[in-house]
DNA sequence: CTATGTGAAGAACTTCACAGCT
DNA sequence: AGCTGTGAAGTTCTTCACATAG
């Protein structure tokens, strides 16, 4: 059982660009059962057990830990611990990324109050808005700024890497433009359109009624295949 | 110029099942644009101005219409109106569904409030939680119901088709399992694990927080490709 | 002459089978 | 004996090139 191996240390040939997006997705999705089995006390994991858990084929589970290293031991498993650490390691979540949230409409407010980001290592720090009616207002602890102050704060803090956007579609762009004018890395947008960004910066986009579409999509074709997954 | 014959009245003979998910996902992008440039007055788009909009290459754009008719006219385009009417009949949103929301916590509140699942194609017809101090408070012209209360709502409207949950991940199996002995037909769970859903139920999981994890991930390794995208 | 629709080629991803460790 | 790690096979998806239609 690796006896405590350092297992970064076997590090893969594969270079990250050959990685499959799919892989990413999924690598989330086995971060999420290994923390709670973790919590559990449980101490080891097989394939076989993260592909019940998932739903994932455990081929597949053993071919996505591999691009990233050798963190089994063969004939027992994943050692829980081990494998939390380097699936943090991988995201790149084993610190917390520092974010802007732009939008206090619902949703905006709903993010800030929503636990999970904190929870998985993603702090927002601020909140802006270009409504009149909103800035100043309070959301839990947080003072909702003007989006001309949003300059300014971004180029003061230049730890915060991440933009989420909660604005309408029509002003999503503009509020992009002036995120990546102002050195943000990522960006995630909930406006349901799709934003011009540059290449350099990390773009992805989370409209929420999609999700609904593509259920009545199958809804409607009953025929269409049964084991599809609808992710990210 | 197809002199408005009905495109539907030519359909392909491709099965359903062929049809790739990953198709579906950017019809639903093709009619966000296709929307937004109909209210514009805009009467015709070509492969290549969707792919424009989209960042979806003219190819596929082109090959993703085929698999459902010839929508378009040869040297001219796709009329907008068309386009419209066949994307949102193909993806079963030209009438409206009807859902059920579990959970009256910040997100389920967001979700209630959030203008774009009606706009789109979707209503909530009612809301559930468990907690006693949300059972009974107002949210928008709702008030919140009892979780015990839902078995015997779903029975009492069969029109109803889908079911979103919004409650922590501790919860969900046990509201997914209540929608399943009910007849539901469709699941979206916002929380964050693989659900256990059987095959004749449409299941898709909405987890928030996976979009920064990814982002997170290509923004620890620069060199992944570029030209990932994230969606849904 | 323009832009769609599509078979065929090519690329990417998943599954398989089994070698390799413990 | 058991489960991981992985080249190779198989499958699916995307891109291409061009025939087709207006």
């Amino acid at each position: 059982m690796a006896k405590n191996v350092d297992a970064t240390a076997r590090i893969k040939k594969i270079a990250p660009h050959q990685i499959p997006y799919s892989t990413i997705l999924r690598l989330t999705q086995y971060l999420r059962v290994v923390e709670k089995i973790d919590e559990l006390g449980v101490r080891n994991i097989s394939s076989a057990e993260l592909s019940e858990e998932t739903l994932i084929n455990s081929f597949l589970v053993r071919k996505d830990l591999s691009y990233f290293g050798e963190f089994g031991v063969r004939g027992v498993g994943y050692e829980v611990p081990i494998l939390r650490r380097e699936l943090k390691k991988i995201l790149g979540v084993s610190t917390r990324h520092k974010t802007v949230l732009v939008g206090a409409g619902n949703l905006g407010r709903a993010l800030v109050q929503y636990q999970g980001f904190y929870e998985r290592g993603f702090e927002i720090t601020a909140i802006f808005d270009s409504s009149p009616d909103k800035i100043g207002t309070k959301i839990q602890e947080f003072t909702v700024e003007s989006v001309f102050t949003l300059e300014d704060y971004i180029v003061k803090n230049p730890d915060i890497t991440i933009g989420i956007i909660a604005v309408p579609a029509a002003n999503a762009q503009f509020i992009a433009n002036l995120l990546v004018a102002n050195n943000i890395k990522g960006i995630l947008s909930f406006a349901p359109l799709t934003l011009q960004i540059p290449d350099d910066v990390v773009y992805a986009t989370a409209d929420l009624t999609t999700h609904l579409e593509i259920i009545s999509y199958y809804l409607t074709h009953p025929d269409a295949r049964k084991t599809f997954e609808v992710r990210i």
